[in-house]
DNA sequence: GATGTAATTGAGAATCAATTACAATAATAC
DNA sequence: GTATTATTGTAATTGATTCTCAATTACATC
């Protein structure tokens, strides 16, 4: 399997687009991101090692990293997206808690059977699927 | 089965809150709307009818309406929220085209399995989901 | 290695949906 | 009817994201 870095590079030459330090960097940062991350918490965590990538490339750099399956855009509903790490990981759903904010990660295989059958039903070209299911959490269930 | 306005009148009396005629007005607007909306599109709606309801009140009605499970949040991932009359209608997802934003409908019955086996496995109280599938109809595979 | 080009950058301004403060109004309880 | 307090509209504010613009820099070519 190509290095993730590989990936990326492949896809910015591919693109005749530009390798950047600032590019490389935030992709660096978010292979060592255990689980999801918003744009602010990249930043801030650049910002510790003394990076100075401006939130712009953030958002810049983003969409990139996604339309080379490298990261996800997840939705937690809370107003702001959230991302994770996707490549090579197993694709999963979440389930969120809607107390505490909780995440936790499952996975659902019989999506994939779905998405083909949807394809034939509608003649879509299907390129992914998000799903979330919420409600509350042991402990926030007792704390109510 | 209670009509929409009386599982409202009943959720604003439980809670000592109280029956304005906005709220009535932007719920009533609610039934009548086929399919999805956002904010903005119900506020014109409103206008049209000569209703003098302000986006803000909408804004602040939505959660109620959510709340007492009459109105649904859709994620379409454009940037703002989307919403549907959900009150009697059948539980369904969306397939979503990325190319012209069609939006199908379809029901997908295996869910609620799911969703009793996650409050089982994780000792969660399960209170909905959400799923999207996003893709390229088959008009916009063409032009591609 | 120098040069031209066009992509990329950071900083801050702009945008836009959503929320909030505030004073006026109006629904409910008494 | 009166008091209480939720609700309203208006306008200001917030906060995430996008855009603008001048300066910088990566890459291809000489």
């Amino acid at each position: 399997m190509k290095s993730e870095i590989q990936v990326f590079r492949e896809y910015i030459r591919g693109r005749r687009l530009r390798r950047t330090p600032e590019r490389e960097q935030i992709l660096q940062e978010i292979f060592e991101i255990h689980g999801h991350f918003d744009v602010d918490e990249l930043h801030l965590r650049l910002r510790d090692k003394a990076s100075k990538v401006s939130k712009a490339s953030i958002y810049r750099a983003l969409p990139l990293f996604i339309d080379c399956g490298l990261v996800r855009e997840v939705d937690f509903s809370d107003g702001h997206w959230h991302y994770e790490h996707v490549y090579g990981h197993a694709h999963h759903s979440h389930l969120r808690c809607l107390g505490c904010g909780e995440v936790l990660e499952f996975e659902q295989p019989g999506l994939g059977c779905l998405e083909a059958h949807l394809a034939q039903e509608f003649g879509y070209r299907i390129k992914g699927h998000q799903l979330q299911v919420h409600g509350f959490c042991a402990t926030c269930q007792e704390a109510e």
